[in-house]
DNA sequence: GCTTAGAGTTCACTAGTTGGACATAGACGG
DNA sequence: CCGTCTATGTCCAACTAGTGAACTCTAAGC
């Protein structure tokens, strides 16, 4: 941020302008970048020179049969960025470079009852092995996401009161991995890292507006707005959970009564099946019940999704988004749970906003949170701490 | 947008960051000018001259005690926009300037069986009056916002049904309009103008998140996030009138039960009182006898209170918002109404999302949607039509 | 084999910002 | 009442960075 305003920012804009470019096609030949950005051929060329100088870019000296494009991409080891998602079991490590491509991915078990200490080394400990096996330099570390299955504050980095990890109430997850790996953590929760993944890679490619519904143990929104995620001034945006759907329902742990949480949430719902179907049932195990076609589960499955629809057509007058995705491990249960939460939009949502409404489950399954936290760290970073690298790395070239 | 990355983009870019600070500020000294901007003072210095030379900004020799300074402020002809709303009974027309100053403003009522033809005739009338009167030049006149009370696809330009104006479904107002004063009319729904105007004139100011709450013969909401009119992709949101509270509620216009509306709106509100107040009762009256200490108004307007706490509790579950407005003739009643919302508020949102919100009335009443049509006239031009006035004017100086 | 056309580079030019030198004018102290 | 001080605004030379035009290069097409 140095001087806004300079003709060296306007310089690093035109830098950020070319490696965005690069990296929405995938690869450009140079002649490409100037129609698609805009700039002259000779700055481009320019341009590319330095990148390609700092490291940032690779140039092909020439590929398909043209008459003579060099094509340009991002290079594989330009920067690395890596996803950490503590789920409610298990720990989620993903690395992934700038050209949006993801080198490997890994996930562990991890103890509900693990003490944040243990939590934590176990993450770095994967993370190192990751790091390992895919062969990245350390230094090439551009930044890590993180994602947390609780409520946080994304200002101060606390996180606040979680009912999946107790023990973890008051402490600075980013601080703590800041410290062990020695690179910047950016940090957010679950639902709105899920939201991310499914924008980026997954069910949500091409839109810009986007709800990302997890029905877990608890139910979660995580809102994407004009391409950004949304937390609200006071960072709890996106409790679809807590919305009142019945006055006079069950009383939910958040101290109302009729949450869609108390007629969605694993939590709530488990309890209903177990007199006729025992006590060791998990809502993985409902899902797989109900698509070998137990009348009970599919009911139950079914009520819910009406109820998930009471709340998206809430969301949907108001926020009026394009696609809503349903994440977690009910999404499984495709249009057992789909079909009716598409069948209660359609009657409790105004027709114009219900009408262009799309909704899907996600694409990614227990994935969507890590890779959102690999997006995380790519849009948290923006292109600029890529391009921080390459003017240091560039500039004693010029002198 | 000629050229994006070039220097000129650059020195526009320089431009219309001078034109905020000046504007955001009232008057600035070259110096301060330079402080706030980050840019160099002689910079500042040739960017003052050329914008003193188009026009756009005046240099006042000197004014308090200082060294010798000169306070550089917009010139209050530098570019005139206008607001026109058409309102339920009313047509509210307003002229401001681009230093956010309201030079002229008036209303008149507004039949409703009135022709779209006949509605702009009046407006177009109006306008010129009000021109004539603040002795405005023609040429300057930037831009237009123009309010319409119902759902409008504002990519289109095309009106949806409205009740409350029947009769001018499928009209393109913007074009009309534009056709009539020949400068770009920007349009917008009343509840979006609301919004924006309580943020930058009323009880919104300094906030960049809020939701304005319109109740009137519907009830609306108007978002802005992040300081931006938020209309979602399909140009609906901000629907909250028909969310469901009950689901099996009385029956409401949009073919649901239990909207928020069929519990707050004047129309199914006003005749719960018909049999004890008369038949000839308006929102107005009920809250002046409200205030008068009717009890019967009193209970009333408490209830329709409570059911919009319910609604805003969702929104705020939702969004978060860390200021709700509420405006329309309700927001009369005060803390009759605005009581029961907080209390509602308080019981079905969750803590941490309610704790940071407050909920106020409107403070500008009425007039809240043409001051809201004169922001939007402002925001959409940016600073940028300014300054292509400014380009123009000024360039030929320089040859 | 010659022509052609698109790709990339080089170079002189230009727009525009900057730092420093300089003039200005009020405030302050004597 | 006068010199000094300090902050303001302006001017100028230096520098940064993008652009158009000319140029080179290569492979395809006839």
């Amino acid at each position: 941020m140095e001087t806004p305003g300079s003709q060296s920012s306007l310089h690093r804009a035109n830098l950020e302008r070319v490696v965005r470019a690069v990296r929405l096609a995938g690869s450009l030949t140079q002649a490409e970048i100037a129609r698609t950005t805009g700039l002259s051929a000779a700055t481009v060329s320019n341009i590319v020179r330095e990148l390609k100088d700092g490291g940032t870019v690779e140039v092909t000296p020439t590929s398909a049969g043209g008459r003579r494009a060099r094509s340009v991409s991002l290079s594989g080891d330009a920067g690395i960025v890596i996803g950490v998602d503590f789920g409610h079991t298990h720990l989620r490590v993903a690395v992934g470079n700038l050209a949006h491509q993801v080198l490997a991915e890994e996930s562990e078990p991890l103890d509900v009852d693990a003490s944040s200490t243990q939590g934590f080394d176990r993450a770095e400990e994967l993370v190192n092995r990751l790091i390992a096996a895919t062969g990245v330099d350390r230094s090439k570390i551009a930044g890590v996401g993180l994602g947390v299955p609780g409520p946080i504050d994304v200002e101060s980095g606390t996180l606040g009161s979680t009912a999946i990890l107790p023990g973890w109430t008051g402490t600075k997850p980013a601080e703590e991995l800041r410290g062990r790996l020695g690179v910047p953590v950016h940090v957010d929760n679950d639902a709105n890292l899920g939201a991310l993944g499914e924008l980026v890679w997954g069910s949500g490619r091409g839109v810009r507006d986007l709800a990302y519904i997890k029905v877990a143990s608890g139910v979660g929104a995580g809102l994407v707005i004009s391409g950004k995620i949304y937390r609200g001034p006071g960072g709890t945006a996106g409790e679809i959970g807590h919305i009142t759907l019945d006055e006079s329902g069950p009383v939910c742990r958040c101290g109302n009564r009729g949450c869609l949480e108390t007629f969605a949430a694993a939590r709530y719902v488990l309890p209903l099946l177990q007199s006729s179907h025992g006590t060791d049932l998990t809502m993985e195990g409902v899902v797989r019940l109900a698509r070998d076609g137990d009348p009970g589960c599919r009911r139950v499955i079914a009520d819910v999704g009406r109820h998930i629809g009471s709340g998206v057509a809430n969301l949907c007058n108001l926020l009026n988004p394009s696609r809503v995705v349903l994440g977690g491990d009910l999404a499984e249960a495709g249009e057992l749970v789909l079909g009716p939460i598409r069948e209660s939009v359609g009657r409790y949502a105004i027709p114009s906003a219900a009408r262009q409404l799309s909704v899907l489950p996600g694409a990614l399954g227990g994935r969507a949170e890590v890779l959102g936290a690999l997006a995380l760290a790519l849009s948290e970073m923006g292109d600029s701490t890529l391009l921080d690298s390459t003017l240091h790395a560039a500039t004693p070239a010029f002198t």
